[in-house]
DNA sequence: TCTTATACTTACCAAGTGGTAAGTTGATGC
DNA sequence: GCATCAACTTACCACTTGGTAAGTATAAGA
């Protein structure tokens, strides 16, 4: 098929899918962008879904990629952890598409029947846990408690990633600028006062 | 038109647009699950687009009451706007499909025109920025920081509220539970631990 | 030179989309 | 008893949707 047609084919398609969700985006107007025909893409990948699963592939790929390169250096566990979720920050804002396509997922999860799209989060999940619960501090906490913190974590970095274009609207580019610089700074906050508060709270 | 009625439309264009989103939910499946036909719909509201915009009024007419609600109360303001956000998680989490379609709606801000929608939620999160204000501690906060924090907390329950479907597919009813056992607990630790630094970290 | 495979194009289609126009029913007011 | 109005139904429509089928150009390999 050539590498890079393929390559090209799915970012269009990825950013068409990130724009309008699966239902919103038509095959016909990534063609379009593409310059080709609705046959042509269709050519390539047989059905919609085969185009949208290739695209979710990739962002699965690439997520877990993030825990693997964090997990194979030594450093201290909440180092680890600030260090992922920094990254991920700043390549979500760069680079939205991902993660609002991941989203679009867990909302139409819901009336989807197909099962097999979420797995991909467990091993990026799972990762992160794994890497917490390193800190001798957390020994004794519950995987649930663990999760929990992560999961806000995650919230917080997604949340406000795929709010870039409402709050522009709401606040002004100048303004929604200074969100943008304190933002990661009171991530990290968040974090080490996390670590910090470990074995210190009961549940 | 009869208020009940209009009432019983909304509320099931509002689980269909929460669950397909507004280019997935079809006006023929609407009145198809109201066991009317599409043209009855159609005679109630002109457009589709008039039922989803009155949808997402109700939404944050909702929305705007639990600020005025809490504002209204005299309490500390670590407590009011724990009790904001604690409510916000429970209500949410009983009643998914206002979080999703608050969601949806900024997903699709992008590649959607109308800006008015986003209007809506300024007084809701200024309401929030003016309680988190009236602790002495945060006199010298910056805007921008305070912002950032309860765009965090809010992020952290919108994600878990939206996930909720994938978290059950990928671990489970039980495990799931126990996630949502500690979740409101860990939302709780993250607030007090916020309010608890003012003052103390520096930018 | 003939074959084979890739990468398309042209033509087509059934099903679904949002939406209009015109008639029908039944209750209420005068 | 008649007009009026809300609340529909029936009929229709142009357009878009994902997808199939069949033909074509081009290059590489035997």
């Amino acid at each position: 098929m050539g590498e890079s047609t393929k390559e090209r084919l799915l970012a269009t398609a990825k950013r068409q899918f990130a724009a309008k969700g699966f239902y919103g985006a038509s095959i016909a107007d990534i063609a379009a962008e593409l310059d080709i025909t609705k046959q042509a893409l269709l050519y390539h990948f047989k059905r919609k879904e085969d185009l949208y699963a290739q695209v979710l592939a990739e962002i699965s790929e690439k997520l877990l990629r993030y825990v693997r390169r964090a997990a194979s250096e030594e450093a201290r566990p909440e180092q680890q952890f600030e260090a992922i979720v920094l990254n991920l920050y700043h390549a979500a804002m760069e680079n939205p598409e991902d993660t609002q396509i991941l989203i679009r997922e867990m909302l139409d999860n819901q009336s989807r029947a197909d099962e097999a799209h979420s797995w991909y989060l467990v091993p990026f999940l799972d990762g992160l846990v794994s890497i917490v619960r390193r800190a001798p501090a957390f020994r004794d906490t519950p995987n649930a408690a663990i999760f929990a913190f992560i999961y806000q974590v995650l919230g917080s970095v997604e949340y406000f990633v795929i709010s870039q274009t409402t709050l522009k609207k709401m606040y002004g580019e100048e303004v929604n600028e200074s969100y943008q610089n304190h933002f990661p700074m009171e991530l990290q906050n968040q974090i080490r006062r996390f670590f910090k508060s470990a074995g210190k709270e009961k549940p």
